[in-house]
DNA sequence: TTTGGATATCGACGTCCGTCAATAGGAGAG
DNA sequence: CTCTCCTATTGACGGACGTCGATATCCAAA
């Protein structure tokens, strides 16, 4: 997997395309096909309650660790799992392993960067 | 279907529960299950390649009927037809029947309450 | 009323997604 | 090393979604 190491050796910085979702604003001009398709990627990944929840509770605490959520969220331990990973894949969270720990986080810039595309 | 008559008969005006995407911006507090549920529904009617270039091509010529959609976004009539019913009923799209054809406007509200709530 | 064109609905097909039980991988404690 | 706990992966199942052909509905022009 060449697995690049890094700090603490953070759990997606493998395979993990996070493209830069650089279009104009939706209703600026047409969204290309390659646009739309990147952009349709990161909010599929938010077009969940699930993971919409997840996020909020992330970014309330700042950082959470995946054993923290499985209770409030209501989900067996390998749907959280799952639903953390379509989210880092999709650049909205990122991971960072610390002793037998997942501490989760947003990223705020993909925040920022989705709220530009929707039309500011 | 109970069609109540108006100025020139917007077609969706019946059947379409707008929910009105209330909550605070979900970096703020947690979301509870229903503010999730209503928001992701949005999302996901954006969360569709062909859907976002719909959206872009309305925004971009401010008004479009839907014969104008098919050659653009290369899906069939009935296809066109889907997207821009999911659109209206998620509330970013507005559709107004006048003689044979249906315009379509985009609902910069909408996308304004989505910037909001995805935290701002 | 009849005809033609624009849009909506229906039915079907293939694919993708959310979910969980079972299992594997990894890292600290003893 | 072994044991235990946390996380990731696999495989399977049911449901939802995008797509299109066929059909229905609606409106205006002739």
């Amino acid at each position: 997997m060449t697995a690049r190491p890094t700090a603490h050796g953070s759990p997606q910085d493998e395979h993990v395309v996070v493209c830069a979702l650089g279009s104009a604003p939706l209703t600026d001009a047409p969204l290309d096909e390659e646009d739309a398709l990147a952009l349709a990627r990161v909010l599929a990944a938010l077009a969940d309650p699930v993971r919409l929840r997840l996020v909020s509770i992330v970014a309330a605490h700042g950082e959470v660790c995946s054993c923290d959520l499985e209770i409030p969220l209501a989900r067996s331990q390998p749907t959280i799992s799952h639903h953390t990973r379509v989210l880092a894949e999709a650049g909205v969270l990122v991971g960072e392993k610390r002793g037998r720990w997942t501490w989760w986080q947003v990223v705020p810039e993909r925040l920022t960067e989705l709220r530009r595309i929707l039309g500011g």
